[in-house]
DNA sequence: CTGTTAGCGCTTTCAC
DNA sequence: GTGAAAGCGCTAACAG
């Protein structure tokens, strides 16, 4: 393994300086005559010259780098998300540290630690099990963060939410013009503000067109999410749906806090020989990409996932570079993505 | 903003050199006496200070970062392989560089190319368009590699295999087993290595249980996949089998190169009214997570995508500690994942 | 325009 | 055991 070539070596053999090395190699506007620069461009193709950033950024304070801290990113949908924040950031020149949480405060906690030693100065994170002081203290000392999905309570930090109460209020209302009355809901625990939010949407919208909520229609489970569990929200819908399915009178549509719950419901609709959406319709929320694969095609509410990464990308970006001075609260909207898990049902009075 | 303390403020306050402080902060085994120990790491604590990892990586030339390029994290392959690559490397101190290359080598040049700038050391890579020359140089500055699938060429570099042959090889003769005589393989292009031999994998079991290879039941993608196009191999699932449908005489199983493509083989089957596994039976490959969530859950083959990332990430890490001083070539087993899309044809001689 | 020089924050000889 | 001092590779005043 041989001596690394630094700017040192360029500028002894082209004669000229450090300062003047570096100024033409990191494409500084600070001038440089034409013949010095070309002849140190040509000396560091020569030395086959590869910079090393960590100086510059011990001079700089400059990591160019983000952090993202996310449950995990075998979830699709931060999967998406990720790839949105990743592909801003290269066109941007950063480069992305990943991070999954597994939901595991300790974690999450030594992360931002270790990312802000690291000298990573914006960090994007979903699920923050908001450790005030440590928070508190590093954005003091210079951190910027973009959270997603919940409030990080007082903290000085930008958001990007998703109007999930309005998401459960459309895909309910969806459910009503296509003329269901009998509406079920099947979720993974509510301790999640944005599942909380669809759950209440799905209310909103029952209450304001004047259907009747059947709280036995209402299946949402009790024990929380284990880390550990493969697939939690797949066999959570499958449970529920057995549970749903030993009540006397049954919905006509079944509404479900998210698109990998309604994959469990889906399954287990049919492993009772229950077709969809002849018998029972189906409504999912997330889009997520495998939506439009499974059989049927899922009707769901779309988060925009990717646009969200960039967004929020663009966002940590301007901050950093004091385009953006002003915290600020972006608020998306959902959308109705039509597919096949839904029938009709004609007015039969 | 205010300024950053630093091991030479606490130095000061503690009165003593900011090398014992170094020393007591960094962990070094360097002895200490117990006071003064304490006392700085009393003082440290006072100050609220956060070490700025930036210096000691000048100094040590050691970043405890790795990097990962893939084609694209949306892929839940893997999304499987880095989260199982991040959950070592979190647990051995270091930090993931993700990066998305979009199959495009010039991104994938200038990824490895900015990595080693940052004194990246090591990097797990799958789908490198062999641009020899940039990489022979970087593995000879110090760079350590390993790959997945493809072998690099005559590079110095650790491999983790898996054998793709065998796994089309396992496929087919459980299909063959299960009284299958018909059939099919429906694949996106076999530009890649591993769909060639997964290929030659289905081949080599007709061939050897003497079932006639009928080449109008091969439907493989002559175009080219496009990085833009969302979901390509599900929709080249759906392609082919349209073609395949059109045929004269229709095969009993189709065997697919993947689980997505599967699952487009699987949609269109459903949207022609073909049931499955009743009529015609589908093998998928891969066990992504999704695989168990259609209707019908697919019967595929396992590639053991968490366990490979976490495996890679031991070995890169072993390597760059030189635990391990050789390159290493490690290939993996497939495994039958027995669900409900294939069905047993009794012998009706 | 160009070069000298002083660090960025940390580790690590080397001397005491 | 402890401290002084020399850098790691780079940038940025500042002086010329």
């Amino acid at each position: 393994m041989k001596k690394h070539i630094t700017i040192y070596d360029i500028a002894k053999k082209a004669n000229t300086s450090t300062a003047t090395v570096s100024r033409v190699l990191s494409n500084s506007d600070y001038p440089v005559k034409k013949d010095l620069r070309e002849k140190i461009l040509k000396v560091a193709k020569e030395l086959n010259y590869i910079p090393n950033m960590i100086g510059r950024q011990l001079k700089t304070n400059n990591s160019m780098t983000i952090g993202v801290i996310i449950p995990s990113i075998t979830n699709p949908f931060y999967a998406s998300l990720v790839l949105g924040i990743e592909d801003i950031a290269q066109s941007r020149g950063y480069h992305v540290l990943l991070c999954n949480s597994h939901r595991n405060p300790e974690l999450e906690k030594k992360y931002v630690k270790t990312l802000f030693e690291k000298q990573v100065k914006g960090v994007i994170v979903s699920s923050i099990s908001s450790n005030q002081r440590l928070l508190g203290e590093l954005i003091e000392k210079g951190l910027n963060l973009v959270a997603f999905d919940q409030t990080v309570e007082g903290l000085n930090s930008s958001q990007i939410h998703f109007d999930y109460r309005k998401g459960g209020f459309m895909a309910v209302e969806y459910l009503i013009n296509k003329g269901h009355r009998k509406i079920a809901f099947i979720s993974s625990p509510l301790s999640r503000p944005s599942r909380r939010s669809t759950y209440h949407g799905y209310r909103d919208a029952l209450d304001q067109h004047g259907v009747q909520i059947k709280e036995e229609w209402i299946q949402i489970a009790a024990r929380e999410e284990e880390d550990s569990e493969k697939n939690y929200e797949f066999h959570n819908g499958i449970e529920m749906t057995k549970k749903l399915l030993e009540k006397q009178e049954l919905p006509t549509a079944i509404f479900c806090c998210n698109d990998m719950t309604a994959f469990g419901v889906m399954n287990e609709l049919a492993t009772q020989g229950i077709r969809i959406p002849d018998q029972i319709s189906v409504m999912g929320f997330d889009n997520i990409e495998f939506a439009e694969m499974v059989t049927p095609p899922l009707t769901t509410i779309q988060q925009p996932d990717y646009e969200m990464g960039r967004m929020a990308c663009n966002l940590l970006l301007d901050t950093l570079s004091r385009k953006v001075k002003e915290n600020v609260n972006i608020m998306l909207q959902p959308k109705i993505v039509e597919r096949k898990s839904v029938s009709i049902i004609e007015e039969s009075l």
